[in-house]
DNA sequence: ACCTGAACACCGTTCAAGT
DNA sequence: ACCTGAACACCGTTCAAGT
């Protein structure tokens, strides 16, 4: 006989990971609250016991996807653009199990990052040598990057018709990618150094505040 | 009276133009197959004339937008690193007007970059010096950066609640990414100069065929 | 050729009800 | 507390029919 509860067997673990075979299987196109009831042989409002709607089960996917991106941290054998490098690379290659579901990350405040990702990150562009403010610039720069590229190969990945000239593969992008983020990262770093007044190299234009990253 | 034709004055073009309107006014959500057909005094199955499904429209609406993007191009009167930089900022500054459809972008094919398009970035970067294959990884990477970052504005321009903090505003970090490109592919583009069989600096992993853009 | 009208399948979600 | 069942509003889309 089963353990002492047997009916109320759904948990909001168990949806979460549902949704979250749904989206590697099929997309996140075929995510629908009934198909996670469904999967999990209940009810469609069944869900909406532990999930207030689903802009808030897409949330708690996002959030169990980026957890597993780990936290940026310098590592005592290798420098920082190779543990930058290594960050970057892992979250293309875990997000593009997914597929479609970077749109969701980059829909999320702060791109899915949880306050402790956040702040591992600004530590780590702050040990690195950038002033406070640039090290918000920097981590946002390199995230906002590599989502970009989960979502264009998202698209290329289901799109056989589309030409890879040159015989260029996703790989070559994204190490491509990566690697000029680095290095463009290492100027700005010296840029800062240098000039410890502005951040950036040039006078800016005047507009009007918005709230960004 | 009228021209010769009263009736039938339903044209693409001019779905086309309320699709875009809508997009600007109520965010891509609000751009459904009916809310057109309403806008244009018609009924929803008239759209389908014109357009296969709405996947089809959305292709074209998307094409509009990136037309205005003009083509990428050396100026004169200035380095190709300025040229590059207005032509970044002016897609974000567009871009910016049409909520949610920067995701909409990145799912077409080549990111909405018709063939002319295309021809002309790679161009660009042929002219500033970049081998052939690595023209194609250095366009890539540009359009890929800034369709990230005008994914991300997108976002939080609709959620006033995530703090700007530090007093970063939405033009710092396009402003601070777009250096950081720049500077990336200048140095990109001396490692090609140094070695010019390989286009990244550290060997590659093999992996199984895809198709970038 | 160009458009209407009714209908279908599917979705997120509300609401009342069951245990 | 936890879940069901019926219903509603909205969507993309098919299909047959009108002019």
């Amino acid at each position: 006989m089963a353990r002492t509860r047997r009916s109320h067997s759904l948990t909001l673990d168990a949806i979460i990971d549902e949704s979250l075979r749904i989206v590697r299987d099929q997309g996140v196109t075929g995510l629908t609250m009934r198909a996670v009831a469904a999967g999990l042989g209940v009810t469609p409002m069944a869900v909406y016991y532990y999930v207030a709607d689903k802009d808030d089960l897409l949330r708690l996917v996002v959030d169990k996807l980026c957890i597993s991106f780990g936290l940026l941290a310098t590592a005592p054998d290798q420098d920082w653009q190779d543990s930058l490098r290594g960050y970057l690379v892992n979250m293309w290659e875990r997000s593009r199990r997914y597929p479609g579901l970077s749109t969701h990350i980059i829909n999320q405040p702060g791109l899915g990052v949880t306050p402790e990702r956040l702040e591992a990150g600004l530590a780590f562009f702050d040990e690195v040598g950038f002033p406070p403010s640039d090290a918000r610039l920097a981590w946002s720069f390199a995230v906002t990057y590599i989502h970009g590229r989960i979502s264009v190969d998202a698209h290329l990945s289901r799109h056989p018709g589309v030409t890879h000239l040159d015989g260029l593969k996703a790989r070559d992008y994204v190490e491509f990618g990566v690697d000029a983020v680095i290095t463009g990262l290492e100027e700005m770093l010296e840029t800062a150094r240098r000039t410890p007044t502005t951040n950036t190299r040039y006078p800016r234009a005047e507009e009007p505040a918005e709230r960004p990253l």
